[in-house]
Formats: structure tokens, sequence, C-alpha cells
DNA sequence: ATGATATGTTGACGCAGACAACATAACGCT
DNA sequence: AGCGTTATGTTGTCTGCGTCAACATATCAT
């Protein structure tokens, strides 16, 4: 707590990266849509305008978020061999639920954060290399993406009935064929 | 505009369904976000607690707003021919991408509202019933949901970078063949 | 040392969600 | 028809939030 705390108290010293951080546990534990900026500030121990030095708005420090999700998932995918990547862009999903939900639940205009879509495209990069070797890459590592992404999404939303989840995962995620030609 | 008035100006008469209507257009229009209940209410000509008598909280909106999405889901699926089912639900998504995302983006406790499951649900049956002659049914439609689930929010985020968007959506989904055995 | 700049605070405004109290219309019963 | 009950809409109020403006204090370059 209060990490690094200057011996004065008028300036945190610190205070975008306590933010930032602070900011993550309040957005795992109550999701993005009830982050509020001055919950926040209370919580860092500063006043309820601090967080306009560092952060223009509440949309920049949710994009600030979003954009340190990527990195993380990037950084996950980029350490698996390929038939793990499914599993560990799912396992990501599924141990980061509302950090997942904010990089891509649409509540953040991607245009307006370049930074949101350079760390998304660095993320995607690690799958499209696995496919690197077949006919046709692009289509099968879109067609990737969508299912492990879409499979995260309806099993952290409870669409799905089972009973052990890593095997659940592995078995649907195992029933997928990527084809050379597309019908 | 205001269809149905009564005589008298005191009781809308038909409030229920006129704030769902106009609703569905500020959803579409500004995203779930920012769907207030007061500019609901203004939009509706009524006072600012009126859509209290009809919904306990703007959740509940919300929630009924996402039960409408699925129940128009479900028949857009159900009218398709299995082949065709796929890209059906990606023209959904693609069509009404607020209420789509309001659907899946995990605003709303499923948890709290059985409703949206019961809904959900009888959406996802006509893609389970697609996959009925496979051996593993149920794996098989959940791989098929994931596909075209994560493809459409993918899609609404801009991730892909394609010319043709049809052409597009018709190669990925393509590409996929649901095998037998799990790996 | 001093002036510019970065960082934090206080105060204010408007808007939203939600509760309570009140007003009016609709409905059932006799 | 009359009347009490209930459903529906309104006004008033409180609290919290995002954001802007003005001010205070620390840091840094010269």
């Amino acid at each position: 707590m209060t990490t690094l705390r200057r011996k004065t108290a008028y300036h945190h010293g610190n205070l975008r990266p306590a933010l930032l951080r602070t900011a993550g546990k309040l957005l795992e534990d109550q999701g993005a849509a009830s982050l509020a900026l001055r919950g926040l500030a209370r919580r860092a121990g500063v006043s309820h305008n601090a967080p306009y030095r560092h952060f223009p708005n509440r949309e920049a420090l949710l994009a600030a978020l979003a954009a340190e999700g990527f990195a993380m998932l990037g950084e996950r995918l980029r350490g698996q061999p390929g038939r793990e990547m499914g599993e560990a862009y799912v396992r990501f999903a599924l141990e980061q639920p509302q950090r997942f939900r904010l990089m891509f639940g649409g509540l953040l205009p991607m245009a307006k954060y370049p930074q949101l879509r350079t760390a998304a495209q660095g993320a995607y990069q690690a799958l499209v290399e696995a496919f690197k070797d077949l006919p046709r890459p692009e289509l099968a590592a879109a067609a990737a993406w969508s299912l492990v992404h879409g499979f995260s999404h309806l099993l952290l939303d409870g669409h799905f009935a089972h009973s052990d989840r890593e095997h659940f995962v592995r078995e649907v995620l195992g029933v997928v064929r990527f084809a050379q030609r597309a019908a």
C-alpha cells in the first residue's frame, strides 16, 4: 500500500502507475461499467480530480487499461506452441474476464485510440504466425481467432453447461479443422 | 409518433412498449453505456420517473432490450437452412451491433435475469439442431456458435482488414470443418 | 535564486439513478 | 351510478459522478 510515497504529502509522486494498478483491481472486482474516476481517486488516496492530470478523461483511463490487456494477452500467446495457443487465449479470458470484456466490449472507440489497434494487432500476429504454412493463412488465422474469441465470450457468459471446464475447452477446440479451400 | 395517445394527457396509456421502442432506437444510436432512463423519459414525453413504473431500474430495462434481441436472433436463425445459419448470425450482429453487444457484452448478470438465459438458449437451439446428425452434436454446435460469435465480435471491433465484407465472411466461415473426433 | 512547468486540491455545475410523497386515471365491486 | 383499490404518472429530493476552472505546491532548467 502507498508504495514509494514521497515524504511530503501534497504530491503523490507515482500516481499514474498507482492509478493503473488500483484501477486494474477495481476493474476485475466490479467491471468497467462501474469503474468511477472519483472512486478510483479515493481508493488511491488522492483528491477527486488528481487523475485528470494523468488521463484526459475516464475513457482514456479505460483505454490504457485495455492496452495493458492486449499487451498481456500478446505475451501469453507468444509463449505458447501453436497447438496450445487457443487454450492460452481462453485461459486469459477466463482469468481476467473484466479486462477481456473491456478489451473487446466495444466500449472504447478503437478509432480514437490508435494504441489500442496497434496492441491488438500485436496479439493477433502471434496467431497469424502459427498458421504461416497453410495455403490461406489469413483466413485460417481469422477463423481460429474467431473460434477462441467467441468461445471465450460464451464461456464467460455462462452459455455452456459443462462439468469439467478444462476438458470441455479441449474437446470443443479439438473438434475444429481448418480446410485448404473455402466452400 | 405518440402512437395511440389517450385523450387525457396525464397517463400515457402505452408507455412500456413505447419506452422499449424508443430505447431500441437510442440503443443503436449511442450504445447501451450512454442510454439513460431520464433521457429516455424525455424522449418519450413523460416525466423522469415514469419509466420506474415499468422497470425497477435501468438494468432491468437493458435486460428487457437484450431479451428482445435474443428473440429476434432466434427468429433469424430458425428461418435459415443450416448452411447459411452462420452468415445469418453474423448479419444480425452487423445490422444491430449495439443490440448484439448488449446481449453479449457482460453488462447484464445473466444469473439475475432468467429470461435472458432462456431466450439465449432458444436461439442456441436453432444452431444445435443443425448439427443433430454429427457424432458429437453438442461439441460441433458449441464450436460453430463460438466461431460465428467471435467472428461477429471481431468484425464489429474492426479487427479485420478486408475489401469485400460479404465475401470475406463466406471465405472465413467456409474454411472451417467440424471433425468427428476431438484431438 | 527564480521563473516555468508539472502535479495535486478545492469548488462548482449539470446530469443521472433512485427513493418518497403526491396526483390522477382505470377498474372492480356493489 | 358510486366508491374504494390499484395502476400509472409527476414533483421533489438526495447522492454520486464526470468535468471544467481556479488555485496551491512541488520540481526542474536556467
